[in-house]
Order: structure tokens, then C-alpha cells, then sequence
DNA sequence: TTCTAGACCTAGAAAAACTGAGCCTAGTAT
DNA sequence: ATACTAGGCTCAGTTTTTCTAGGTCTAGAA
């Protein structure tokens, strides 16, 4: 009769997870955002986590907990062990269903880019099973459960693949582009601006070195495809990037009332996942770079 | 405002951690026992992972289950990931409590070689904590809650500091010894044998070259302290183990019959975890090296 | 054939996690 | 000085998850 006592136990994995989050991201308010719960939650989980130890790992302060001695040294396993398990459950979910693929990109660029590309890239791909996700924030790839990201990075930003160049030039309704003649009349007008981009217009007036008598009034929209929108229906002149103005250039519903584009340093880059580098996610990228 | 989509969910971690156990122990039971739970439970936890996956891990047979390829091919990143895990764990439990070490080592050598040992020990080390957990197989230091693990080990096993070599020799109650004058005589006594070593006597015999008349009874004892209890009181014969016998043999309890010890092959091994090369857990191993 | 080991299933019970509301603290603003 | 605020803590009650018990099913062994 074989003795088999109660191995010694070791502490709730969500404890654990809690205390990943909160140290990772500086807090138990952010923790629990990340988490989907609420603050208090996180909060009991990592006075589970401190008990079971036996010792405290944040010094709490009214503004925010930050890391003791015994948490700063503990985070980096934990941190490193959360990697692994998550690249562990991201490559479970790929060879799962390799043929669903999940990307990630601004809600500008899911929707003036990449929509209208989705359907060359579904007949391209017709067993492909693609979903998109409208995020403001790259997501960590290894992380979270998508296989593409696609955003805009500084040019100079190691790896990725390339899939246009970021340049910026005022754009307005065909009506309204009868009012500016020379660069001057811009101040007269109405600025649509992206609030996510908020330094377009000064960038673009710095680089083509123009001098405004005075500042116009501006309005800012939380989605690009809003202001574009009012652009189209003539309420003012919106900052346009090349990449998500060309189709209502083309189609006449915009007109750039000067040719003068400038660079604006960023690119538009697709991010592969680690241990992604067979399925049908490279593919796609490089259907879509080859489309640009 | 910011737009925040709930990011894609991750499979529950308990879930990860019931599949992990099951695919390494090969079976829905053998998990179960090592996560102190039913196998319904664990079956339960399997069925949800491969739910959220869309997709099966095991195949099903009548007489338990077996990986399948997703399975298979998931398996290694999970190890992994527990792995590191595990490691964090026990990282944080040690720089938590320092001063606290934890032992696992055989029932017989807890009782009759550690437990002598420990006054000394603790003395030399007041500060230290110690406690010891007897098992009957070694456990995986990276993964369960011990920082040394002292066991019989062969002789030729990488790693570790032998603390004693594994001779055997009978030994009996000095009243019995007077009728054992000659190795044949042992043919007529009742030979007391622990069940986790059956093979001692046969070893001992065959490397003596006796030549028994007739095989004698047995008596098994599940924990060797009591077959030596026995022996003490004349019960019989004990196949000694020099280390756990000694004590008895120097105060006279037991006396040893023949002078013709027998090497096991096998050796007393302490091992300590990874990443506790500098804590108390070296220094008191070496101390027990240095007391044999 | 019956027996058995091992897994699965389901309903109900037990345990864990979560929420919501209130409290506390220490910076910051008035 | 006083009030305000951000962030975290705590507690009670609720919701959700997890677990168990007991039964069923299946295929290999006796």
C-alpha cells in the first residue's frame, strides 16, 4: 500500500495570472481592465497570490501599487512563463484551425485599406476563414489571439513587411476646392482632423514651410473614416493619408487641391506571429504586399 | 474616446493545466490523482479546452486515452510553459521564506537516517526551517514544492552528492544470532524483507554464492522502520541496509551474523532544485555530506 | 459471457470568483 | 486649510465555475 501524501500545493493559477497582469502593466486598475474584471477582483486574487507566499509583493501606496524587492524578482519568471503559455495556446489554436486567421489593425485601416482588398483576398484565399479586429493599439502578437497586425510603425522599425508609405496632403470635396487657390485660403477653411493623428496638419504646414497668417478653427473625429465622411460632404478640408484617401480620389469624391505630399516617417507594416511562419498567414501578408 | 473591443478570450487555465497533466501521465485517472480531483472533473476541464480549440486533443479509447496529432503536436509547448512555470513558483516560495527547506526522501531513510541527523543539523543551522516529506519516488524538483529530494539513486546516475553508499547485510536480534553460526542456517529462519527492496535477499544470496538448502518464509513490511522494529524484537532476519541499520548495530539492538556486506550498486543521492544554487538548501546539503 | 478498467455524462453541491458599494490614503487643486 | 481625485482595499452577497457522486458505455481480459 503505496504512501502517498498530499503533495504540497502550489497557488491558483488565476492568482498567478493576477499578479502577471498587475506587475506587467503597473497596476491593478489596468490589470483588471486587461483582465475583464473588476479592480476588486484582481485585487483579492493577488492577496491570495501574497498569502499563499507568505510575504507581500507590491508596496501599496494611495496612487497605485508598485513592486517590492520580492516581486521585481519574482516577475520576470512569471513574465516569462506567461509568454510561453500564451505562444503555447496561440500555436494550439493555429494547428486547431489553421485555416481561420485573425488579423488586427487600425480602425482606419480595417476600413478604408483593408476592406476593399478583402474581397481579391478571399478569392485568393477562398478556404480561409478571416476575421478582423478594429484595435488602436498594436496587441502583442505572441500574447493575444490574433495572427496579423497591421499597423503604422516608424520607418526605421525592425522587421514586419511593408505594405505602403505613409504620406499626407489635403484633401476636400470637389466643391469646396474652388475656395483654395493658394496655400493661404487654407486658413480660412474648416481642418478635419483625426484625433488619433493630432499633429498632421502642424507636420505637413512645418514641412512645406507655409506661413498662415492666423489659425483655423479645427474639428476632430475619433474615427478616420468619420472625418473622411464630412470631407466627402464638404464640411472642410481633411488632412488625407495617401493610403486611405486614394479610392474616393479615384473616384472623385475628393480632390487635393495642392500636389504637394510629404512624408510623414511612418509606414503601414503587417506583423507576423512567432511560430507563424508556414501557415496561411504569410501568405495572406504577402498576397497583401504584392496588392499594394 | 478610445475604442476597446473585448480582446479574444484565452482558454481557461485550469483547463491547460488538466490537459498538460493528463497527455504527460497518459491518462484522464493518473491526472486526476495528481491534481487531487475526479477524473470526471478532469475530463470536464479536457472537453472545455477542446471545445474552446473547436477541435479534439485525445482520442477516446475503451481502456483510456491517447494523444492524437493535435494533441501531440501541442503537448511540448505546454510542458514547457508549466515547466517555467513551475520553476517561477517555486523561485518565488524560496525567495519568499528563505529560511524555509523543504526535504523529500524515502520513507525509511526519513526515519532512520534523516531523523537522527536533523539535532545536529538544526543546530548547525538554527535560522532553517526544515521539514521533510516522505515519499516513495523521487518528485520533480522544478515542479513540486521541495528544494532537496535524498534517495537511492545507481551508483553511476549523473548529478547529486552521495551521501552513502548501499551495502546489505543480514542483521538480527542478538538473542537469534546464536542460532545462525553458519550461512546455511539462515534457510531456517523467517526472513523479514521491506516490499519496496524485494529484491535484497536474492541479490545477497547470489552474490555470496550461498547455496540454500530450501527457501525460507517471508515477511514483507511496507515501511522498513517497522521490519526493523520486528527484527529488533526477534521476529527474524532483516536484510540490513548499512545506512539505516548502523544506528542499531552501534547500540547493540541488532548484531550481524556474517561479515560479508553486499554493494547494491546503488547509492544515497541528495539533489537540489535548479535556480537554489545559492540559498540555505546547498549549505545544509553539504553539511549532511560532510556528517556521513 | 462476464468482468474490469478507464472514460464519459449529468444533476446537484461546493467552492471560487466576481461585483458593487463604501472606505481609506495621499497627492493636487482650490 | 479644505475639498477633490485617483487608486487601491475590504466585505457581503451573488454569480459562475468547478467538483463530486453515481450511473452509463466500451473494449479488452478472464
Amino acid at each position: 500500500m503505496p504512501v502517498r501524501p498530499p503533495r504540497p500545493s502550489s497557488p491558483p493559477l488565476n492568482a498567478l495570472r493576477a499578479f502577471e497582469a498587475a506587475a506587467r502593466l503597473g497596476g491593478v486598475t489596468k490589470a483588471a481592465e486587461e483582465l475583464c474584471v473588476t479592480p476588486g477582483a484582481v485585487a483579492q486574487h493577488i492577496k491570495a497570490l501574497e498569502d499563499w507566499a507568505g510575504a507581500r509583493l507590491f508596496d501599496r501606496h494611495a496612487k497605485g501599487v508598485t513592486l517590492n524587492e520580492l516581486g521585481e524578482r519574482s516577475l520576470p519568471d512569471f513574465l516569462a512563463a506567461f509568454d510561453q503559455m500564451n505562444r503555447a495556446v496561440q500555436n494550439l489554436r493555429m494547428n486547431a484551425a489553421p485555416n481561420s486567421v485573425r488579423i488586427a489593425t487600425l480602425p482606419s485601416l480595417a476600413q478604408l485599406w483593408l476592406s476593399p482588398r478583402m474581397p481579391g483576398l478571399r478569392a485568393a484565399f477562398p478556404q480561409a476563414r478571416i476575421s478582423i479586429a478594429a484595435l488602436e493599439q498594436p496587441p502583442n502578437l505572441a500574447r493575444e489571439g490574433y495572427d496579423i497586425a497591421i499597423f503604422l510603425e516608424p520607418k526605421t522599425s525592425r522587421g514586419g513587411l511593408i505594405l505602403a508609405e505613409d504620406h499626407i496632403l489635403p484633401v476636400c470635396a470637389p466643391a469646396l476646392a474652388k475656395q483654395v487657390q493658394q496655400p493661404a485660403d487654407l486658413a480660412a477653411m474648416l481642418w478635419l482632423k483625426d484625433s488619433l493623428w493630432p499633429d498632421d496638419w502642424a507636420m505637413w504646414v512645418q514641412k512645406t514651410q507655409l506661413a498662415l497668417p492666423n489659425l483655423p478653427e479645427t474639428v476632430s473625429y475619433s474615427l478616420y473614416s468619420l472625418a473622411l465622411e464630412e470631407a466627402r460632404n464638404g464640411a472642410g478640408i481633411l488632412m488625407g493619408h495617401d493610403f486611405l484617401v486614394q479610392a474616393s480620389l479615384l473616384d472623385g469624391s475628393l480632390v487635393a487641391p495642392f500636389n504637394t505630399p510629404v512624408s510623414t516617417g511612418k509606414v503601414v507594416k503587417a506583423r507576423l506571429r512567432d511560430g507563424d511562419q508556414r501557415g496561411l498567414s504569410p501568405r495572406l501578408v504577402r498576397a497583401l504586399a504584392a496588392a499594394a
